[in-house]
RNA sequence: GCCAGUGUAGCUCAGGGGUAGAGCGCUUCCUUGGUAAGGAAGAGGUCGUGAGUUCAAUUCUCACCACCGGCUCCA
């Protein structure tokens, strides 16, 4: 007999080989039925973490046991795993002969990587496979689990000609490996699986792509099926519904609508043009953050668009991204070059340059909206979010190596003024360190890797900022803590960055004299809160919706004269708004009062002003907030007033 | 850059080998209306670009361009 630990504490007795099925059968057979996979901890497993099991896998020892059923993110991973196997099987009935690269879960559903030899899946075949599913869900396969030996492994996979599965086999250790079946479809996969495919009722696949084997674009493109399933077509029903109001969140969708920015062809791929409303709205976070930045002392610079080819070669990133970038520029000078600027450090290191520094003028910080150029891949291009052409809010700081920390301690108070000032919550900090394995990528000296590898996680732990750490993502200069938000569809955008440099310093030879009187190097400090103004556009519209907070709003008041009589007073409220710095306008057209205020609650406009005989006769208007809801009559000076105030909490 | 999809009026979209449709928007007129769509008339499109097949192409074929979903990339 075994002990079985509950949740609650509560321990049971089992004989050793019971399952999680078994144990939940124990308990209620309806328990038993809800429940998909289990966390299994065996008294034998020093982490404590413990596996998620098949809920029918035997438990041979003592071991803490938490059933999960579909509502627990474990269940659904086990739940879209298994689905990924079931499709798998369906489209192996229905294309015999193709071959199988990956099938793994994901946040939401699954996908399988399929190599199709000649035939070339379309979205119109996909129907076919759902329904096949469905056919084979219903016939209630179990899911055998079997432990393989690696010879056996390689063997199954060679015999089935399939050189993905055996790539993958081989470097997996023997005595490791486990087998999956469901009906006549055999899968190299470590599990865990749900019961039986009887539980998957409601099927969608939704996407295909192409996408290479093992990530590596010089191997061999597969086709990747995306599908999500559920265990009741009412949550696939409401699954795809959410999918629908996240998809008039985009803030290409939004952008449009509230003419804020566009494309044109003509002016070329990635290539935004801001609108005069968009315009206003960026200018408006530029001084927002002008004014954050003066009080921490930054020091504004402009600096040109482009740069002498040399500047980037001293740099470093004409090596790195030269043949990647928008070419070179020539002039009538006979090998003259110039670039596009791709980023704004080079310009600030000439900067720092321009005069002698001492360690008593440090930090230096020079700060500069700066627009950048760079030729992202014609496919990478998306919205505002990955552009062209895109200002960076950035600065860089020259600091001396003893004042790093609190440099960047105070970066980070920044950054995180400003997301919360704009309401961002769910937020990733991230720092990004350098591959141990593949050093080539990165220049400079393993020691101020290490120096600056460490002072990024020692200022975000003493800020105590929660981080992810990502081996291998850092920049090829220097490691940096990035800001991560998801847009409308959960794709996931780096707003922020704090980057530490001891390469450029080096590079350009900036120097300051120390109080002993010798030359020292100072360190740079890369930093943009918003990352770039477009991207951050972006991904506020999709947070809001469009609904932008009052202060930032390009239109904060629409006024509605009740007819054309009372256009002279909606005019007369109009200009004293404006008076008062609120962005105000006028709907006078000779559409009905109905049809202009739903204009303008489509338009997200936070305040309607209804104006008519008796506002007019009593110099008030009546108010009426975004959304519907009618705040009553007042005097325009305390319209006046409760707008400023509301403006000014909102900047506290 | 790679794989798949899409490209028709300012916007959202329908159509289809015989030179085009709807709704919204826009213009004009009627209506002067009190908190999410009043009525009427009208203007507006070489159907993404180029080539090919055909008596005839916006429709079929090919190439290119752009956009969209992914992959790779992202200073």
């Amino acid at each position: 007999m075994i002990n079985i630990t509950f949740p609650d504490g509560s321990v049971k007795q089992f004989e050793a080989g019971v399952s999680a099925y078994d144990i939940a059968m124990s308990i209620s057979p309806r328990l038993a039925g809800d429940i998909l996979a289990a966390t299994v901890v065996p008294a034998s497993d020093a982490t404590g973490k413990g596996t998620i099991y098949d809920i029918t896998r035997p438990i041979n020892e003592d071991a803490s046991i938490k059933l999960h059923k579909w509502e627990d993110p474990e269940a659904k991973k086990v739940f879209w795993h298994s689905s990924s196997h079931l499709m798998a099987e369906a489209l192996e009935a229905l294309y015999p002969g193709i071959k199988f690269g990956i099938g793994p879960a994901i946040e939401n559903g699954f996908y399988y990587d399929v190599d199709f030899g000649g035939h070339t899946l379309v979205e119109a075949e996909l129907k076919a496979i759902e329904d096949k599913m469905i056919e084979l869900a219903r016939s209630k396969e179990q899911f055998v689990r079997t432990e393989v030996s690696k010879a056996d492994a390689l063997k199954n996979f060679t015999e089935k000609g399939d050189q993905y599965k055996c790539e993958l086999i081989s470097d997996l250790e023997d005595g490791t490996i486990t087998f999956y079946q469901n009906g006549n479809f055999t899968d190299l996969c470590r599990g865990p699986h749900l019961k039986d495919t009887s539980v998957v009722k409601a099927v969608k696949l939704l996407s295909i792509a192409g996408a290479y084997w093992r990530g590596d674009e010089k191997r061999n493109m597969l086709t990747r099926i995306y599908g999500i399933t559920f265990p009741k077509k009412s949550l696939l029903d409401e699954y795809l519904v959410l999918l629908e109001e996240a998809k008039k969140r985009d803030h290409r969708k939004i952008g449009k609508e509230m003419e804020l920015f566009t494309f044109s062809q003509k002016v070329g791929q990635g290539l935004p043009l801001w609108l005069p409303k968009g315009a206003d709205l960026r200018f408006r976070l530029e001084l927002f953050l002008r004014k954050i930045q003066q009080q921490y002392g930054y020091l504004p610079v402009v600096t040109p668009h482009i740069g002498n080819k040399d500047l980037y070669v001293t740099s470093g990133h004409w090596e790195h991204y030269g043949q990647d970038s928008f070419r070179p520029i020539t002039t009538p000078q006979e090998g003259e070059e110039y670039l596009l600027k791709p980023m704004n450090c080079p310009h600030h290191c000439e900067i720092y340059r321009s005069k002698p520094r001492s360690y008593k003028d440090l930090p230096v910080r020079l700060a500069e909206f700066g627009t950048v150029y760079r030729y992202e891949q014609s496919g990478e291009l998306h919205g505002l979010t990955r552009v062209r052409s895109f200002t960076q809010d950035d600065a860089h700081l020259f600091v001396r190596p003893d004042q790093i920390k609190e440099e960047f301690e105070k970066v980070i108070d920044i950054i995180l003024y400003v997301f919360k000032t704009l309401d961002f919550k769910n937020y990733k900090a991230q720092v990004s360190l350098r591959d141990p394995n593949n050093k080539t990528k990165y220049i400079g000296s393993d020691e101020n890797w290490a120096k600056a590898e460490a002072a990024i996680q020692e200022a975000a732990q003493e800020k105590g900022l929660p981080t992810v750490v990502e081996t291998g993502e850092a920049a090829f200069y220097g490691p940096k803590l990035d800001f991560m938000v998801k847009d409308a569809l959960g794709r996931e955008w780096q707003l922020g960055t704090i980057q530490v440099d001891y390469n450029l310093p080096e590079r350009f030879g900036l120097e300051f004299v120390g109080s002993d009187g010798m030359k020292h190097r100072p360190v740079m400090i890369h930093r943009a809160p918003f990352g770039s103004l477009e991207r951050f556009v972006a991904v506020l519209l999709e947070h809001t919706a469009g609904k932008l907070p009052l202060w930032l709003t390009p239109d904060q008041v629409n006024i509605v004269p009740v007819s054309e009589k009372f256009a002279d007073y909606a005019k007369k409220v109009c200009d004293l708004l404006n008076n008062s710095e609120i962005r105000a306008s006028v709907d006078d057209r000779n559409e009905t009062i109905g049809k202009r205020i739903r204009e303008g609650e489509l338009k997200r406009i936070p305040y309607q002003l209804i104006v008519g005989e008796q506002e007019e006769k009593d110099g008030t208007v009546s108010v009426r907030k975004q959304g519907g809801v009618n705040v009553g009559t007042m005097s325009l000076e305390d319209f006046t007033k409760a707008i400023t105030d509301e403006v000014k909490a909102q900047l506290a």
